[in-house]
DNA sequence: GAGCCAAGTTTTATCGATAAAAGTTGACTC
DNA sequence: GAGTCAACTTTTATCGATAAAACTTGGCTC
């Protein structure tokens, strides 16, 4: 397996559990670095970050997933590596071959079509389920969640360098596409697009498509709030299909390069 | 937690596993009824068997799932245990809560309101998919499952008993509703009608609700299939739709009670 | 005397080390 | 050159130790 991971992240995180019992509540999204708690289970904690690595293609997929090495570079057990890994299995970022151990999801053009299409799918139904259904406490969501993405950066340091993604970034655009259907009305529906959404950024964050214009991309979340604060759903499945889409479209031209 | 899993079926059939270290060898396989291959994990087994008697209602909804107390049930050591609960954990059957372990995932009318819905909603999409692609293949894949289907008695030994459950007939239903949407060109798509579908089984099973006409059932399988072998698609979503609201409102009244 | 708080006990989950079985790779022979 | 056997690697399961949480019991206060 190729080890694909940036040294500089790897010293464990985990090491540093201190503090005293708190969830990943509001704090999480404010003070990143610490998304550790007492309470959790290292297990948890390893799912959390094995998860994160692969959607941040750290880990090359179709790449193995040894358990011991895994175990090493976490400074944690095999079990909770484990347990991780099959958590993982059910959610479709890892490979489970009985007998045969554990990879992470290989990537390929087909796959990458049906997720985009399934993306759409799903979005358009909770969206127009949202718009439909949605009270002011939602819409309320929305607007917050695009003001908090607009204040971060999208990279850290300079240039459009993979290892310059910002995490907080990151997990405000999950933020805002969730807020946006939040208000569908089940909970099912809202985790498979989460789901998916992980999926896709998995491909995104392989084909470093970082460098599409910010300003373009923000411009997109723009337009989508205003058509979900003017409650259009034709216009705000136009807008999601499009910039689901577009994203594809990158990523898919860099795939074949 | 409420023990209300059938004995005469829990005995466990690997507990047949005697012996110092030897694990589910050659013997394992000949001794048991079946259904294990010797290349499968015990962890898969315990996956597969827990899955089902989570599906089948053998174990209560909301009840503790003490690892300990499954691991002698099933004749396994406590670890395959673990990691089939958190394999579970993510198909949405089994809850975790960190450091407090696993319960079954609980019932109730909102849960099942928004299981429903879902259902609906991806299974028109999966449906309409399906018959706008689906090739002859698809098509023969529905008329045997339904074959498959008519062939099987819906329960075993007399009367609508829960416990008369026909195993075989409940995987060939699965089977069934499995082959209406199988070209519907996501295997994500597909992967979470399934979801829901067993999801929707446990409460099915929780309402024994099997004493519903077996004709008229079978009926509706049959309408569904000429609808397909038709492509009348909207005759198709809305035969489907109305198979699984009219079930979920029979749930419902049962649930109430 | 009743209710509440705190310390101790039991239960339960988690973890990591160890051992065994399956798979894999490479060399050797025919 | 192909097939087989053996050593090695990886995965998997179990066990025992550790640590946390829930329950219980006893004491204290009002």
């Amino acid at each position: 397996m190729v080890d694909i991971m940036h040294d500089h992240d790897i010293p464990s995180q985990l090491a540093a559990n201190r503090g005293p019992a708190m969830k990943r509540d509001a704090s999480a999204e404010r003070a990143v670095p610490a998304e550790n708690t007492s309470s959790e289970t290292l297990a948890s904690m390893a799912y959390q970050r094995l998860r994160r690595d692969i959607i941040n293609a750290r880990l090359e997929p179709g790449g193995k997933l040894r358990v011991q090495e895994l175990a090493g570079r976490y400074g944690v057990g095999p079990s909770p590596i484990r347990e991780a890994l099959n958590r993982l299995s059910r959610d479709g970022l890892v490979m489970l071959s009985d007998r045969r151990g554990f990879s992470v999801t290989s990537v390929s053009r087909e796959h990458l079509d049906e997720l985009t299409k399934t993306r759409c799918w799903l979005n358009e139904l909770a969206l127009r389920q949202s718009i439909a259904n949605g009270d002011a406490a939602w819409e309320e969501g929305a607007v917050l969640a695009y003001h908090r993405l607009t204040r971060l950066p999208r990279t850290i340091g300079a240039g459009p360098d993979a290892t310059s993604y910002n995490p907080q970034w990151e997990l405000a655009h999950r933020a805002f596409h969730s807020a946006l259907i939040a208000a569908c009305g089940s909970r099912w529906l809202a985790g498979f697009c989460e789901q998916l959404f992980d999926a896709g950024d998995c491909y995104r964050h392989l084909s470093r498509v970082s460098s599409m214009k910010r300003a373009q991309r923000r411009d997109e979340h723009r337009q989508l709030l205003d058509a979900i604060v003017a409650r259009d759903a034709d216009r705000a499945v136009a807008l999601l299909t499009r910039h689901v889409m577009r994203t594809a479209e990158l990523v898919r031209e860099r795939l074949e390069a």
